[in-house]
DNA sequence: CTGAAACCTGAACCATGTTTCAACTCTGGA
DNA sequence: TCCAGAGTTGAAACATGGTTCAGGTTTCAG
């Protein structure tokens, strides 16, 4: 038998090779996050995504291969989305404690203009589990990072890094589904304040 | 044109009227729970619900007018068990701040022994966002009447009972998604006490 | 310029799985 | 005991929408 031709050219790489190939890619995923943000993933369909994008059908074949890989992308990009909106906040504030209050106003912000990504993000626990992992993973690992460093600058108390980077994480997800997503009456700095309030001194009684 | 007639016997009420289809609706629910729980409501097919409870397909729509009301039935079933497993925990405590404590502790425990429940509610935000919603709102508005009451007996500081009672509720969940589907190694009261730490003197540093 | 690879097209194929229905059997009150 | 209606059955109708493919057009390195 000859060698495996088939392998010679890229095998089945569905990355664009030139401009037009690129330019198309991006309004595949566009037209995606789009379908998939309004529809949600199993009511979205690929005819749809198409169409918005302005191509036949048979193209979108020609950069994913399935609607479970384009959904994946989308989950990539909207993780690094949030991310890239939300951390330099966080690092602009005088110290760890006003970053969060910070942080949490930024990203309160950002559900709102975003509310395709928030769906996405959170649909993906259930159609690409890893993906889903993956995101909050390194979101609660950097945040736990990011606290002890601050333990070392005294800057906040001693304690479980793990248990309240997920329960930091946690409050400030909620928070954003609620006063981000469904209910728009109030001030994001408002919410920030209170919740910064309840995570810096808790619930304990004064005195 | 004579009265409508077909409007005379029940008109599509699908509630059992013998001891037979109560036993039959039963099992079909036991075995939509399993079903959704272990593949998830799109992968989870109404031939396998049957199947699993040794009924025939036609049986099933005898109870349910169609899969997304069965899936509904049961985001409404345990909301209910949710709830009745962990606040008899937080009403044995002593004040409010133990019965935290407790509650988390015993969440965590019934999440553990209840995976399917806890992903069918979740699920429900992408199928029956309605219910989602009426869920964690009823949960949330529990909760801040509780610690409003609380305030009341000086158990914990003043402040903005909302936030507060979505940020705690979304610790909880996340805790639970993390130390109680995902990774079981930890034990429970001990992130129930580290939680229980941070909730109650924030993080803050000493002195 | 040139031609090979990259890219585009969309109707048709196909797998999947929900819902319907007409004929049948059980249940329980009178 | 009797029988009306409650419950059961599963094959087939039906809808949906992801994926393929054969044939055309565009791009760009040489």
């Amino acid at each position: 038998m000859a060698a495996d031709v088939t392998a010679l050219p890229q095998p089945a790489d569905k990355t664009p090779r030139t401009a037009r190939g690129r330019r198309t890619l991006r309004l595949i995923l566009d037209a995606a996050a789009e379908e998939f943000g309004q529809r949600g993933y199993h009511d979205g369909s690929i005819a749809r995504i198409a169409q918005r994008a302005g191509v036949a059908i048979g193209s979108f074949y020609t950069y994913f291969d399935s609607k479970e890989a384009v959904f994946r992308a989308l989950v990539a990009d909207m993780s690094r989305q949030v991310r890239e909106h939300v951390v330099p906040h966080i690092l602009a504030a005088p110290d760890r404690l006003a970053g969060e209050r910070a942080g949490l106003a930024a990203f309160l912000q950002f559900v709102r203009t975003h509310k395709a990504l928030y769906r996405i993000i959170d649909e993906s626990a259930f159609v690409a589990e890893d993906a889903y992992r993956a995101h909050y993973v390194s979101v609660a690992d950097g945040y736990a990072a990011s606290l002890e460093q601050a333990f070392g600058k005294h800057e906040v108390s001693d304690g479980d890094w793990q248990v309240r980077a997920w329960a930091i994480m946690g409050m400030n997800v909620f928070l954003g589904l609620k006063f981000g997503v469904w209910d728009e009456r109030r001030d994001p700095a408002d919410i920030a304040a209170a919740a910064h309030a309840l995570l810096v001194d808790g619930l304990a009684p004064r005195g």
